[in-house]
DNA sequence: CATGAATGAGTTTTCATTCAT
DNA sequence: TATGAATGAAAACTCATTCAT
């Protein structure tokens, strides 16, 4: 007890300002690749932490919650996503061009990076049962429906809501598909796939 | 010695004998309803054997593992589907007709109620986690993949494979999107919309 | 419910009676061998049943207790090995003789089979938890004694009682050893380590 | 930057920090004397947390396995005794007194503790079903074998081996009545009684 | 005589979270 | 800013025991 307040003599490394944007980064990045490494959403922050080469406790210094940790890694997947898609469409000159952009994107090797469908997927799951996440997911769903109602709309009139709706489920169900890692069909890639439906559906409507 | 095996007439009260495939069903059942109910595969065993109304204990009883019992409610959902697909075939007389008749019994009411979608789901995500599940899934999804390429290469020729994968991406991700509860536009149902596309690329291939 | 009592055409066998001696020896013996292959006293119930080929049931239908039945197959063990010592005893006809008997006779090869060796090891450490069992080992551990005293006083006079617990302790000993499976010399069997311990004995106190 | 990296005079309150060993030891300590009381290896972790003072998640924190903290309370025990024997020895100068060195120690007071007399018998049994706690009392059985052997050879000779055999086999049994408590001669001690033993095969060997 | 159904208490283990430093 | 200590609640799983038949 005598000893419990003393004066010592220690070496003192300056605060490191500005670590909070560095840590939280390297948290979700940790988040991420833990849930692909698990393979679900049933990751400890142990092994988050253990990941991003910080202590438990300074998880939990900087995310409220798991959850807050789950829900920031969720939006940063998203928000990636949507940075690729924003650039996509923005080289893209006519409607047609744009969809095909929108697709690609999508698609695009670093969304289907292994790591990138199993945290998808995961959220997905995970959506179901946290409303939050639910809300998250509901918002990226609707842009893509807006963005893709917009410019199917010259391409193929009325039936525009549908053919997005279709794209949609579609670029899900590949996501799905390659996260399971079955079916693969080596001649099939996901674009040629989804950009023939499309290029279907406009043939249909110039016809009829 | 004589009367040792003898036909005697007796009282009985009816033994409470064959109870397992009883409860083994109500657990099964319990655990779909489980899933939905907290939309994810985090169920505890205490939940499900509650709303199977047996002790916790009866559930570790009759299913060896948690995972056990949970690998059994998926077989279950599965072959449920199997069930219904099969019995659509049969009905079913050409070619054409029994593409619609999968697709039909894939979106079918009772499959797309919101327990066996939940249930659906959640089994994909566990699925990335577990060897086992991922191997009853693609068991599924390739015996839905050859039924539908059977079928469609009298329609589509060539191209049967890559329409087979369109369709199969198609009603998982509208799996997906149904779970989500999200974009669900009135005006569409799966069935027509997956119909659709399957009768425009029958067109495009008499056309060429 | 109306179903509930009913009369039903059964195949009934008469009664087996008698059965209740042969049901206890085999789940002891069930309880022997079941300590044998766990190599611990940590033996279910169920365990013991099914070696036993009884429903678990039965097993409670005979012995009021686990720790009925674990005393009961303790008891067993010692009685059996009193048996042996009275027989060995009876054909000895010298002092010298019944020593060596008794010694032979507690290391005989059905005393040091490993089943044997195993049950008597885990006895003496359930001992320690339960006064029971440690009452009935005193009772055994006493009756030894008393037996070489008896035997040995002529032989090396007022030294009998170390004599004897010497020899005693030895036994046990080696059963540890023997239990262990570790350090067991060839050369050298328990028998003639401990009968030349007691000649030994014996000169010395002729010398003297 | 220059001030990164400085000395500086700081208050301090006594950092909790270097909790492990002392939380290992006592856990360690907890275990054994938790064993005592029980009298059996069927202790829980509640129990020794509670003895402890820790939380039960804390002994897990600190110990991976139940299986774990029990080995390490073995190999505790083990190298207590190991100590008393190394320390014994050297203060030996002749074989014959190294001999009765390694006796006494090996029933010095301490070891001869209720509390570790119960431990080691328990740990006896425990080996038999676990592998690892048979390899880690082969260990300590095969030292004290080669110990001894090496300073029998030059007393008796080529019967170095079975002498030997004979002091490890008494020493365990005489462990093995001590935890039994009965049979306890007050007129015996263990000491004397092995050291005879040991005097008796050496002036055996002389007149040989 | 014999069984299988059923339970509840208890055990190990995991983990998010909090706290003092 | 950062850490390790510590906890408590909850999870899966086990098992002796009871009971109706």
């Amino acid at each position: 007890m005598a000893v419990q307040n003393t004066v010592f003599l220690v070496h003192w490394r300056m605060p490191k300002l500005g670590m909070e944007p560095i840590r939280r980064r390297s948290l979700v990045e940790a988040t991420i690749s833990a849930i692909h490494a698990r393979g679900s959403a049933d990751v400890t922050m142990r092994e988050i932490a253990a990941r991003a080469g910080v202590s438990l406790g300074l998880a939990h210094h900087y995310f409220e919650n798991k959850n807050d940790l789950m829900m920031t890694a969720m939006r940063f997947i998203m928000s990636e996503y949507s940075k690729q898609v924003r650039v996509a469409i923005t080289m893209a000159a006519t409607p047609r061009e744009r969809i095909s952009a929108i697709i690609r994107a999508s698609l695009a090797h670093d969304q289907f990076s292994p790591e990138v469908v199993s945290a998808w997927l995961v959220f997905y799951a995970h959506a179901q049962g946290s409303p939050d996440a639910r809300r998250l997911l509901s918002v990226y769903t609707r842009r893509l429906h807006s963005n893709l109602c917009h410019d199917l709309r010259p391409l193929v009139g009325g039936r525009a809501s549908e053919v997005a709706a279709t794209i949609g489920a579609l670029i899900d169900g590949l996501y799905v598909r390659e996260g399971l890692g079955t079916v693969r069909l080596p001649e099939l890639d996901g674009y040629r796939l989804l950009d023939g439906y499309v290029e279907l559906q406009i043939e249909a409507a110039r016809r009829s």
